[in-house]
DNA sequence: CGGGCACGTGCGACATTGTCGCACGCGAGC
DNA sequence: GCTCGCGTGCGACAATGTCGCACGTGCCCG
């Protein structure tokens, strides 16, 4: 572990902690930290501590390893937050309601589940119900799907505290959530077919920071008829719609 | 600024003075760093000389103000390097080259210049020189322009160290590169058209880690008469082909 | 089932290191 | 030219980081 007289030490290992979690793929326990950086137990494990205090690091409770935290991950996006988020979507999640003929829902991943913090309407007069500061399941519904596809440790989170079956086609099975979630990050966008509500289907695309980070989620819900086809696939003009609107959130959000 | 006993403070303190510099837009001086954290000067000094000397900091020398540091934004891409890119992207480039029936070149940006990582011929036999290692101005093709798009501080580098002219059509005005960074940013492909060599063309998009930082390029070139229509426009079958790849290539990363 | 071992965690003594006041040089503005 | 504000670096010393040790937990093996 080397050190440069008039540097301060601690913040040199805290460094070289974090360069050492980066550079492999898997998570290391305290005794191969200090190993590999030539620090006794007792020191790394100090510095770990704050370095998780403060963001930077996470422990897995059940296997006691540790990888890099998400506040660490977060400084390179300009620390967007929810209500930022919305007032950059409203008009275009106005125009995609108007132009998809569907109600729009703008949403952001906490505590492992989806915060509604903008709805719009479907256009037409039907009986709606406003949504703005429900909490949505994950893994059932596109938003959430294209949010955990972008986020490891949420996903992780959600497949051991139980997926949660909301009508008999909620993917409720590990491998088959890692599948959606692998072809919603493949293609861009999420769809969800009768998961969360019988009937129901939505699409939906996430909003990126300038850095490329995934902040929120942008979708369409309606009828499983007039959002898929025969196939129950995605219809493309509405998907278009929805990824165009994710793309003009994420400009503005980037100008930030 | 808060302390938590038991913790160790100066990596508090480091951790305080990194989230400061990544929450605003502006470079801080020294100064404006010690008063914002309510900190003595000489403090605030030591711990960023110690955050410079470990490459997660940067300080202009002309105006000393101080940000963010490519180490540390490196991080967040978990150590992915340009061998790793290349053992991932080695098929879809080949596919896609075969797909487009242009050449292909994957790229990466270090110290403010594409360098091609791979470079995969055109299917024909035409006479073509082997590329890999190869330097390529960022600004003025479209794999440079797609990483620069997605990394603020390159594109500030390359702005301050001058946009040169290859030829009569390279962008080198910093507001039109800018424009030109915006538009790749909210398509999600990047387009070059006789900005690097005369009749010459270009299309690329980005490969992104699974959390969604761009961590490389991969795009094909080819004559401006084939890759564009008579708006010099890109061609949406080649433009698809590119994103498709870029996604592939992006799967097999994010899988990593 | 019991014992041994490896590990993560946290306490506390004390040596070392981080803190920070001060001085100086530089650049900008008047 | 003078003044002021700032960045930089030196060095005294108080505070803090270091780290040995003890303990609890979980796992493995006989």
């Amino acid at each position: 572990m080397s050190h440069v007289p008039g540097m301060i030490q601690s913040i040199e290992r805290s460094s070289a902690v974090l360069r050492l979690l980066a550079a492999g793929e898997d998570r290391l326990r305290v005794k191969e930290i200090a190993d590999a950086l030539g620090l006794p137990k007792s020191t790394a494990h100090s510095i770990l501590r704050t370095l998780e205090h403060v963001g930077f690091v996470e422990q897995d409770p059940r296997t006691a390893r540790y990888r890099l935290g998400r506040g660490l991950l977060e400084l390179g996006s300009a620390g967007i937050d929810a209500n930022e988020l919305r007032g950059r979507a409203l008009n275009w999640a106005d125009a995609l309601a108007a132009r998809s003929g569907e109600e729009v829902r703008l949403g952001v991943l906490r505590d492992g589940e989806v915060i509604v913090v903008h709805h719009v309407f479907r256009p037409d007069d039907s009986a709606q119900s406003l949504d703005t500061g429900v909490r949505l399941p994950a893994h059932a519904t596109a938003l959430g799907q294209v949010l955990l596809a972008h986020d490891a440790t949420a996903t992780e989170a959600a497949v051991a505290g139980g997926l949660d079956a909301y009508t008999r086609r909620t993917v409720t099975d590990r491998r088959a959530l890692a599948r959606a979630l692998a072809e919603t990050r493949a293609r861009g966008w999420g769809l969800s077919v009768e998961e969360w509500r019988p009937g129901l289907a939505a699409i939906a695309a996430p909003v990126r920071t300038s850095g490329g980070l995934v902040v929120g989620a942008v979708g369409i819900a309606g009828p499983v008829e007039r959002l898929t086809d025969t196939r129950r696939q995605a219809r493309p003009g509405l998907v278009e719609h929805v990824v165009a609107a994710a793309r003009s959130i994420s400009r503005d959000v980037a100008g930030s």
